[in-house]
DNA sequence: TCAGAACGTGAGACTTGCCTCATGTTTGGT
DNA sequence: ACCAAACATGAGGCAAGTCTCACGTTCTGA
């Protein structure tokens, strides 16, 4: 490894003029498709600079390395995919003790609508997790959304025993999730059929939980 | 890259002496093992070969790349399973007419007791695919699973439509490896509940597909 | 209008890791 | 016992990729 700074530490420069706010973005984009394509390890900085539209040393300016610009993207993305899931989890109480099977259908097609880059940059970001530290660090952002998940399960789901509703919360969202990595990587007539396919199965896992 | 040969041709030394075959089998298992640890990227042939007790030299007398490597031990992790995969599949007839909802918990049991390490090294595997040739290559073994549990599922569950059988035995298969992958990642009180759980989501999800 | 701060650049220093090769050792057949 | 083939070794050639740095350009405020 090339690492230098320790724990992502930034001490570069912030952008202050508009001109650099642009670029700053413009590489952010570029980092995500990039990574997106080919992978944290096989993405280079060069690859992300020129497809920026800029030059390495640019990069530097503002990213410690290769890592931080990883990071910043991820943080960028995980606040997109909460804002989607609090959307859901505002109307939850409302929604979840009449309707929740309509819900499910909802947060299901929204999460697949929800950018394909998006998407794809997610399998990467799982990965990077599932493969540095393997047995050590989860992966983050599902167990997050698990955790959010398991109070709505109380209200949509009553029979689940409270000392079990983080259980059934997580098998709900790791399935969703590997579930539509798949449909991603499968052509568009075949990503539908599984798309539609896994609203059947986690309904049909959650009926007997409901009142 | 550093790839010279391509589609991984051999052209390698074939181990005739005892010597250089045991020698073999342990890069073999070191391999296995530092591919499971930190993925393919970061594997280097040098550890691996440290670990096997040998030099990398030794290494490449036998093996044309780093690739070659890991797909030598792919190899043999696919007829592993397979193996596992095939004895199910013989008893298939006699038992899914009936019985159907035990084969699914035998299945489930009997792929978590194979081997943390196997299970470690499938997760490198899957990952590998999923980066590299993204949406070109898809995930080779869970696909031909897939397609030799379409059969079964006929006789097991004949209310599915036998165009829509590739469909659910792809469902089940995708939702079996990413719980099962899962639940090695978390503790081992976990991951028995983890396990436990997904024969209920399984059985839940073909109960109304049975006759 | 001008100084200095912010910004932009890309050649190349430096590191890492794959793989080769020249050299030495072990084995098995005669 | 002896030779040729098989085997083993690890220093280092080489390519790829990360990140720095010295120099040039643009912006901002007084």
């Amino acid at each position: 490894m090339g690492t230098k700074d320790e724990a992502s530490g930034e001490k570069r420069r912030v952008p202050t003029q508009e001109r650099s706010r642009a670029r700053v973005a413009r590489m952010l984009d570029a980092a995500t498709e990039v990574f997106a394509e080919v992978g944290f390890d096989a993405a280079t900085t060069e690859a992300i600079a020129e497809r920026a539209g800029t030059s390495i040393g640019s990069v530097y300016q503002f990213f410690p390395n290769k890592k931080a610009l990883f990071d910043a993207i991820g943080e960028r993305y995980l606040d997109e995919v909460r804002v989607l899931f609090e959307r859901f989890l505002s109307e939850g109480p409302a929604r979840a003790k009449t309707d929740w099977r309509a819900m499910v259908d909802d947060v299901i097609d929204a999460f697949w609508a929800f950018d394909r880059d998006s998407l794809a940059f997610r399998a990467v970001w799982l990965n990077m997790h599932r493969s540095a530290e393997f047995l050590v660090q989860g992966d983050a952002l599902n167990r997050e959304m698990a955790e959010r998940l398991a109070p709505v399960l109380g209200i949509a789901a009553p029979k689940i025993k409270p000392a079990k509703r983080l259980l059934v919360a997580t098998m709900v969202v790791e399935t969703l999730s590997a579930l539509l990595l798949l449909a991603l990587r499968r052509d568009e007539r075949m990503a539908k059929k599984l798309v539609d396919e896994t609203k059947v199965l986690v309904r049909r896992y959650l009926e007997p939980y409901a009142d």
